[in-house]
DNA sequence: GACATCTATATCGATTTAATAGAGATTAAA
DNA sequence: TTTAATCTCTATTAAATCGATATAGATGTC
């Protein structure tokens, strides 16, 4: 029942990426989420390029560009993006609700086995369906901040500022923006 | 999340073979087994005896062999015939209870898809360890005689009748016989 | 001894996965 | 206008896995 690297690289990517519009950060080089991630680089850029096509995500070419959300946070399941990567939750494609095919049982309505499956497929789907990329992005952000541990993609990164990129505008720390809640940068 | 077909093979195969044991069936060949399911024979050959490494089979080799269900019904739990065939149930290495793997994230308490995937991964365990064998053979046996469905290996079973295949002694329509409950042939 | 059946191992082709490579397009800035 | 940084696109590849097939052998029944 294991994910594909593919698709659970996409995933982090996604969440570092909500963190980043959390933080007001506008784009995100492949490179800085590689790094941060632990991803070979060429390997994310393909996923980055599957997650724009698919709507998720933009993107900005030339220099200090990068990626950002596209779609609204609390739009994007997870269900959605491991479909989109892996395919299918159901663990069986005769309990797929969004693929399905016939297997190549007798009968499928005395199946012991789908029964049992489309009991598993409920259950994968009621949770990676319920939750959307805001919910959890908030919630880690949340626990950072509540164990003070420092939130990456905060305004005044050293490392980003020793790398010269240039926040939403300018320095940010002269001239803050906020353009929704603005989670404050607690510690 | 797929499971591969020599998992779902494996499965199908041991819900029969309960199926089997229930109607005082004694041992199956691995061709009826394969022809009832529609399963490759030499492939499903391979699978069984995993299973009998396992300790869930037992087989009787020579003429009139096959297989047979060695662990109680209600011992064999659909997680560890997945566990064993496909490996672990959760969707990544550092939710898996029974193989944790550190995963290249930065930090796994701070890691949402880690939240996230670790409700998927009890959810699934929570089914597949729930549901014995014994439970959903019975269910699938109840509902076929609810439905008046003829239930695979039942005695008198006009297709093993011509094949010549022995019941658990000798002819049991004369002389019957009962180990457990012995489900009714309804219909 | 003939035959039916499981046992064991090897092989194979196709597909998928995870990655790497490299040339090109676009943009900002010097 | 040049340069450097960045995304874009396509191709390639190495390894693993999957699904299946083949074949020779062991074992038991009749």
């Amino acid at each position: 029942m294991a994910l594909s690297k593919r698709c659970v690289y996409g995933l982090r990517a996604l969440i570092d990426l909500g963190v980043a519009q959390r933080m007001d950060r506008d784009v995100v080089r492949i490179q800085e989420l590689a790094e941060g991630e632990n991803i070979p680089e060429k390997f994310l850029e393909q996923i980055l390029m599957q997650l724009k096509h698919a709507g998720f995500l933009e993107s900005v070419r030339g220099k200090y560009g990068g990626y950002r959300i596209r779609t609204p946070m609390d739009i994007i399941r997870f269900g959605d993006v491991v479909r989109l990567i892996d395919g299918p939750l159901a663990p069986i494609a005769c309990v797929s609700q969004t693929a399905y095919e016939k297997c190549s049982c007798p009968d499928e309505v005395y199946c012991g086995l789908r029964m049992v499956m489309l009991d598993v497929r409920n259950a994968i789907a009621n949770i990676l369906d319920q939750y959307s990329l805001k919910q959890v992005v908030d919630l880690a952000i949340k626990k950072m901040q509540d164990d003070s541990v420092r939130v990456p993609f905060t305004e005044g990164n050293w490392f980003e500022a020793l790398q010269g990129v240039p926040l939403k505008k300018t320095l940010s720390k002269e001239n803050p923006q906020r353009r929704k809640k603005s989670a404050s940068t607690k510690a």
